[in-house]
DNA sequence: AAGTGGTCTAGACCACAAG
DNA sequence: TTGTGGTCTAGACCACTTA
């Protein structure tokens, strides 16, 4: 029997293949994308597509009438945002250990929320589920996350998820998964829960990223408030440059 | 004759038509994908295609075996981190105006370079074109940008450029063809230089991005760390998450 | 001229949601 | 069952780089 062939197997195929080091030449180059199909046996479409992922990710870029080139591996010391999963995903694949010192949780009206998104309107008596979570990364405070959940969405959070992954969690139920995840990133004073947490001086810069979780139905799931530490917090996005054909 | 049909010239026509309010019905929801293609005479290729590009921009999304829906516009308070092009682009695109109000520009070894990207190796006596930018967003202080370009890739800026979009003098350029840029976002007290041209006090936090710009040959061309107000400072982004298929 | 990646066509089947 | 988007195949031609 072969294994079934898809798009997200064939990334982490070459991922596997490239981190053995049996994919590229001394040039960091890639084969050829002739050489790619008939050796994973696929289509030029879904070599593309894995291709295209990989680019996404940051492990390659390909050059026209050149070739495809497995980029240097950037630093470990930050976290990708647009990684594929929750924070604590990220932070195995970079090498590093994320975890909940503590967490509270309670329930509240949306009149009572400390914010609430811009964009979105809803009911103010609208129940959400306030989480409240305080994070280290390898043993050293990373981030003060604040949450609200939507109770109309998901009834409830057992303790085990909150100390482990509420990605994981909802995306385990058929009924919540996650399609996309609007991100603000801001800087901002630590508050004092936070700084006493980090062991800073209140007032110290903050990176903070707001963000508003949706299904992938566009169902509003959550909104929350990362404060992460500025000493040691450093988020990694790659831009591609798409060149005008209307030049 | 027929204007030519191509993806970048498809995501263009969508959006007018979307901003229009020629294509959405009440619930935001466009038509099937079989009736774009008829209406736009390509093939569910290229329409799906143009498609990405607007999810990938925040535009839409869609629904798997519902539809697809155009997404309530973002703030304009933020600046999309994944636009194409240039700051001042993405300025106009949520309609303000960015200004240079100061900028210099001076000729250094790369050893008297106040910061070195961490994952690139270059020669010491590397030659870099210093420049320094003060920035205003309608008129308020915004951004103080520190950035080092290779001299052996870019002889010379002009000063037109520097007071205009460096992107677009690069990208006008057949030989400095901008393919990605890599971003490292991080929070840091605000140096002097920039809390003066900010009027904030010093130590006052910061929104710090910290880039590497690549030509589309893998070739550094630039590497940059810009300095926020963290006051108006927002950048967006949106973060798509793929199911995985093994689970 | 040869080889590379970029775009595009035409068609098929699968997975999901809703009636 | 129908209609939607998601994946995949097979093949073509174009644009760019290098020799």
């Amino acid at each position: 029997m072969t294994a079934k062939m898809n798009i997200n197997v064939l990334v982490q195929k070459i991922i596997s293949a490239i981190q053995a080091g049996k994919l590229m030449d001394e040039q960091r180059k890639l084969p050829s994308e002739p050489v790619l199909m008939d050796y994973y046996q696929v289509t030029r479409y879904t070599l593309r597509s894995a291709l295209q992922q990989l680019n996404t990710m940051g492990y390659i870029y390909q050059v026209h009438g050149v070739g495809t080139f497995v980029r240097q591996q950037q630093t470990n010391e930050s976290m990708a945002l647009e990684h594929n999963g929750g924070l604590s995903d990220e932070a195995d694949r970079v090498g590093r250990s994320l975890t909940t010192d503590k967490a509270t949780e309670k329930i509240i009206p949306a009149s009572e929320a400390e914010f609430i998104p811009e964009t979105v309107n809803f009911d103010k008596d609208e129940m959400l589920i306030d989480v409240t979570r305080f994070r280290s990364l390898d043993g050293d405070p990373y981030v003060m996350e604040h949450s609200y959940y939507l109770q109309s969405v998901i009834e409830e959070i057992p303790q085990s998820a909150l100390f482990g992954s509420l990605f994981h969690y909802f995306e385990e139920q058929k009924s919540t998964q996650i399609g996309f995840i609007d991100q603000l990133i801001m800087s901002e004073p630590l508050p004092k829960t936070a700084s006493d947490f980090m062991k800073l001086p209140i007032g110290s810069p903050s990176l903070v990223v707001q963000d508003e979780t949706y299904l992938n139905t566009g169902q509003l799931l959550a909104f929350s408030k990362q404060y992460y530490n500025f000493k040691t917090a450093k988020l990694f996005v790659v831009k591609k440059v798409h060149s005008k054909s209307k030049r």
